[in-house]
DNA sequence: CAAATACATGAACATATCCTCAGGTATTAG
DNA sequence: CTAATACCTGAGGATATGTTCATGTATTTG
């Protein structure tokens, strides 16, 4: 597979060359590599973005075992309700969780298990 | 399970209280639950993060096929070398990606297949 | 040797993110 | 009714992030 500059708008001023046979010429079927498209790309990095925070992490950890309430998951993270209310709605964004309300209280779940079971696996993973 | 504020220092001026049952009581096994600790909450959010930009997710979807120089994966992604590198960078740090040198060009590869599951276990996921 | 190539890196700037603070709404208690 | 509770939300500020630009290093070519 040989790539030749096709003069892109978006590259560097000076038109360099890499004329590179990456990796073997793949004899084979016609195995051209398309980058994931920018849209997809988008959207799953926001997915991941999600799960990048230390404070959403460790709501989701919590929720894992149990329905809670925001003023619970406050008091156990040691952290402010509208900090914990803020992630909350990130958390509902990504359509991580749901919840019902009962009272003036709101109880927070997981949406699905899918969450939980890429938490575990990521950190199963993270223990080395 | 009852929490109650113990006048944590981190939490709110007014101090409130809520005592609530989340959940059931769970009549059987002491289950206590206790969030994910910090520091593992940074490190996993660390880990999630790397894989929370369109494009380092579009580099790791070409180095799942195969694998790459940078100048061939800045001519593929339409970016420049020096945006490329930045990113390459960020993947090595995480130990994502590996490399080797051939002349002055640097081959890129995934580290290891755990991170394509990863991959593609999402792409699917979110392909609804 | 000098020039070109392939890649790496630091500074700088625009943007995004997370928390705090100051409110606001809805429900319950007195 | 008013007060308190439980939660939500927008603005603001400190910090983090991604790209560009300029430059530096290493290797190859002439």
């Amino acid at each position: 597979m040989i790539f030749k500059r096709v003069s892109t708008v978006a590259n560097s001023p000076t038109d360099k060359i890499c004329e590179t046979k990456c990796s073997d010429p793949h004899s084979g079927a016609a195995g051209q590599v398309v980058p994931l498209a920018m849209g997809k790309a988008q959207k799953m990095g926001e997915f991941f973005n999600v799960l990048s925070d230390p404070t959403r992490l460790r709501l989701i950890s919590l929720l894992a075992e149990e329905e809670f309430c925001v003023c619970d998951l406050a008091i156990q993270l040691e952290m402010t309700d509208s900090a914990i209310s803020h992630q909350l709605r990130a958390l509902r964004a990504a359509r991580l969780v749901s919840y019902r309300k009962l009272g003036r209280q709101v109880f927070y779940r997981l949406h699905d298990q899918h969450v939980v079971d890429l938490y575990r696996t990521v950190h199963e993973h993270l223990e080395e």
